[in-house]
DNA sequence: GATTGTCGCTTGTCTTTTGCAAGCGAGTAG
DNA sequence: CTACTCGCTTGCAAAAGACAAGCGACAATC
């Protein structure tokens, strides 16, 4: 009997801790937004699409984004393969960031987005030159021709 | 002396209470990621895109919205002009949402999103036929042809 | 005509997430 | 030895989110 409430204690708390939780749906418009859905994710792969690499570099971009939001959204969106990571240095080891494939491919929603705000707001900036023309292959390429 | 400390707390609520405080950056990202940024604005979105106009109708799809962040998104939505709402009763006067134009122009971001984790989550749901081939032009098509 | 049910919310309470500031460890520079 | 940098981590208060219950204005039912 009571072995039994335990089992169950046990089931529900390890369903908590064990991948991070069932989706709400099965939607791809859900899914989407329960991992890049919140202020700050496209913001950091934003920076990473402008050639940005390391922490100190995403914590000075203007919006100003929380030193420990920084680092969970960085491990999460390595949890979900948008980014990488590598090692530049030992003593002390320090990592870069990178945009993968599948966080390369976030580039047309960013556009999206980016056409759609301007259009509504138009005192808001201008992107770089060449942004609109930019596909996910041309980011990744730009990695490539570093190393 | 004490008039002047007044000031201050007045000037510091008025700025608490105009308009939904200083954006972050100009930034167009940043900016629609201040607006639609979360979990949930742009399920509602994706419902009306779908054809749902009702309170009921959004609390019953399959993600399970709660009730006060329905009620809350829906008047964020209308203050940012991306929805609109009419009465389609009397006693007790009640209210449908539509998408504004402002709204219907969301749906390239959503498109791409959709396209995005259906690429790297191929057990996610098939969108309807006809999703992709729609433009923000026909959504509001299918509104005049509704009156 | 009292009761039950529906719709579109609002309210209360608790939990989770966020924002801000401070601290910390492993180094380098002076 | 002291000061400083970089990339975080920790602590705490405030805001947002989740869940359940309630509510007002009616319509339908008994």
């Amino acid at each position: 009997m009571y072995t039994c409430i335990l089992q169950v204690i046990v089931v529900v708390w390890s369903m908590k801790i064990e991948s991070s939780s069932a989706p709400r749906s099965l939607c791809p418009l859900s899914k989407a937004l329960e991992l890049i859905g919140d202020k700050w994710s496209l913001v950091i792969v934003r920076d990473m699409c402008l050639g940005k690499k390391r922490y100190g570099d995403f914590q000075q971009s203007p919006e100003g984004i929380p030193t420990n939001i920084l680092a969970d959204r960085l491990k999460k969106l390595e949890e979900h393969g948008i980014i990488g990571k590598r090692s530049y240095q030992q003593k002390p080891v320090r990592y870069e960031y990178f945009l993968t494939p599948k966080g390369a491919d976030l580039l047309p929603v960013m556009q999206q987005l980016i056409i759609w705000m301007k259009k509504y707001d138009p005192d808001c900036w201008t992107p770089p030159e060449g942004f609109y023309d930019a596909t996910p292959e041309s980011l990744l390429q730009a990695y490539s021709e570093i190393e």
